[in-house]
RNA sequence: CGGGCAGUGGCGCAGCUUGGCUAGCGCGUCGGCUUUGGGAGCCGAAGGUCCGGGGUUCGAAUCCCCGCUGCCCGACCA
């Protein structure tokens, strides 16, 4: 039906990119591996925000701003930490430009210490923790920042994999290993809560193994979760620093007995990465579909009619339905607002909106296709006949179904009720993919051939990087995490991750079964 | 960063092999009329550094060289 995106079976990574541009999420700057954000997706990321932001403050986190340029030998201060990094900084060596003779320009002015663009700010915001911290007192520290940063990717995709990009990034520091441990552990579980709840997106927690950790870091948690591809999207991540970057900067405290020790820190990010994820996890090849608590639009009226006489009752009509579906006093700000006459927005308190669709220059089939691309949760059709029966045609987006209501039944309640039935069903259609795509494998010769479909596969370890790397070698597939859970869903049931077995491709014991998938 | 393909009004493409006259087409946009329950029709109009820079030539979208950007594959990575 969608003239402008190709189907997800004929090439799914066309249909991701031509979903990104049907439904005007971002576009490519003139800048390599660059995104514009533009205003509907960047409506998405700024819901996720707002919800993350609440969650990391109820759990009394408070946010922060460090610099954008790290001074470059700070990155060096963490052996590990550089060895990761370094392939991937984009340097300032200069400051300023100057004429070069032949109509150009050069860079001038060579610096002192040049300066790193950050690809992640554990090093700057160590430095600040040293002088902050001074005793036990000052502990725990917890703080997030919500900022850019840039890593100088060799290949890119829209939100998936820019050169720069938005995440928020939290870093604490503790006086023991086993608050920071707990730490690690307690915003793993918000990011699968966020990830769930609100991106309806199901992901499995696991810790990463030492291949796949982040640089600098003891222990690496993540969350996981499954494209409708079969392909694995690392979606967050949780680090438990232990004492390393306390050990770089010298972030000591004075203990309760007179000591002297070092901190214990964490680190732990999600990116606007999540936008490729929830792309990736509900649209179809019609376009964008939108967990409705992330929809920046909840529901769009579009009126139907032909002679004037109709569309006067007609609007009429729709506006009385929007009204109360909005509530007076929403409706009143929005009869004031400027530039408020081809598209009649109301905007609810949280941000979302019910708009009205007015615009004279499209016919209402075209106005469908406009907001079914741009993932609208909610289509409300009214037209003459609707207008006679005192009916309403209600189109969900997710499967477009399409009932015929009441005009009295629309009401805020109505919506509220309605849009969290549509969450809901989003959360267990994108589980029961992923459950269908889950399975245990025994033999490597099954999986080698399976993973070619795509899929999780919970496959015994023996926890040696030989193995982990000869798999990927072959297979292109890599070991997602070493499950937290206990049992895990597949299609042919729960799936145990602590029986112990052998390695199947050494042969040797293994103390259970760890997530294979390719990834993205 | 290696290999392949591509870049022409806002979008999608043709033209390039074999250099030549005013660079075409569809969609979109603007104006008008007619229309409106799943991408309407007619009439008229606007809109172009042919990715950038150099070169060959009387003449370059077309041939050559260098660079930039995108897509796919590989290596690397959130």
């Amino acid at each position: 039906m969608a003239q402008n995106i190709t189907p997800r079976a004929e090439d799914y990574p066309q249909w991701y990119l031509d979903v990104i541009k049907a439904a005007d999420l971002a576009e490519h700057s003139p800048v390599r591996g660059c995104m514009v954000i533009k205003p509907h997706g960047y409506a998405v990321w700024e819901r996720m925000q707002r919800d993350l932001d609440r969650r990391f403050k109820e759990t009394g986190h408070v946010n922060a701003y460090f610099p954008l340029f790290i001074p470059k030998s700070f990155l060096a201060k963490e052996a590990a930490h550089i060895e990761g990094f370094a392939m991937e900084c984009a340097v300032v060596t200069h400051s300023g430009l100057e004429p070069d003779g032949e109509g150009g320009i050069r860079p001038k002015g060579r610096i002192e210490e040049e300066l790193i663009v950050r690809p992640t700010s554990e090093t700057i915001i160590g430095h600040s923790f040293a002088n902050w911290v001074q005793s036990w007192r000052d502990l725990p520290l917890l703080i997030n920042q919500w900022a850019n940063v840039v890593r100088w990717e060799m290949r890119t995709r829209l939100f998936l994999r820019t050169m720069e990009f938005l995440w928020q990034e939290g870093h604490t520091a503790h006086e023991t290993a086993r608050e920071a441990a707990e730490e690690t552990r307690r915003m793993l579980e918000i990011y699968a809560a966020f990830a769930e709840e609100v991106l309806a997106m199901p992901v499995l927690k696991g810790e990463k193994t030492p291949a796949e950790r982040f640089a600098g870091a003891e222990h690496t948690f993540a969350i996981e979760a499954m494209m409708q591809d079969g392909k694995a999207l690392q979606s967050g991540t949780s680090h438990d620093l232990g004492q390393n970057f306390a050990k770089a900067f010298e972030i000591t405290f004075q203990t309760r007995d007179q000591g002297l020790e070092h901190v214990h820190t964490t680190s732990w990010g999600v990116s606007t990465r999540l936008i490729g994820g929830v792309i990736m996890t509900h649209s179809d090849d019609e376009g964008l579909i939108l967990p409705p608590r992330i929809a920046p639009i909840s529901a769009v009226l579009v009126p139907i009619y032909r002679k004037d006489a109709e569309r006067k009752k007609v609007l009429t009509y729709a506006r009385d339905i929007l009204r109360a579906l909005a509530g007076e006093e929403a409706f009143r700000r929005a009869e004031t607002a400027l530039g408020n006459q081809e598209l009649f927005t109301v905007v609810l308190p949280g941000d979302s909106r019910i708009l009205l669709d007015l615009r004279d220059s499209m016919r209402p089939p075209e106005k469908f296709f406009w907001w079914e691309q741009r993932g609208v949760p909610l289509r409300i059709e009214v037209g003459p006949r609707d207008v006679a029966a005192g009916k309403a045609m209600v189109v969900s987006r997710p499967d477009r179904s399409k009932t015929l209501c009441d005009k009295g039944a629309l009401d805020q309640a109505w919506l509220r009720t309605t849009l969290d039935a549509q969450q809901k069903a989003l959360l267990d259609r994108a589980r029961a993919m992923r459950i269908e795509r889950t399975r245990a494998v025994d033999s490597y010769e099954a999986f080698k051939e399976s993973i070619e479909d795509g899929g999780f596969f919970l496959m015994h370890w023996d926890g040696s990087a030989e193995t982990e790397a000869r798999i990927k070698a072959e297979t292109k597939a890599t070991i997602r995490c070493i499950p937290q859970d206990d049992w895990i869903d597949g299609a042919e049931g729960p799936i145990s991750t602590r029986e112990p077995g052998s390695d199947p491709v050494s042969g040797k014991p293994s103390p259970g079964r760890v997530l294979y998938a390719r990834a993205y």
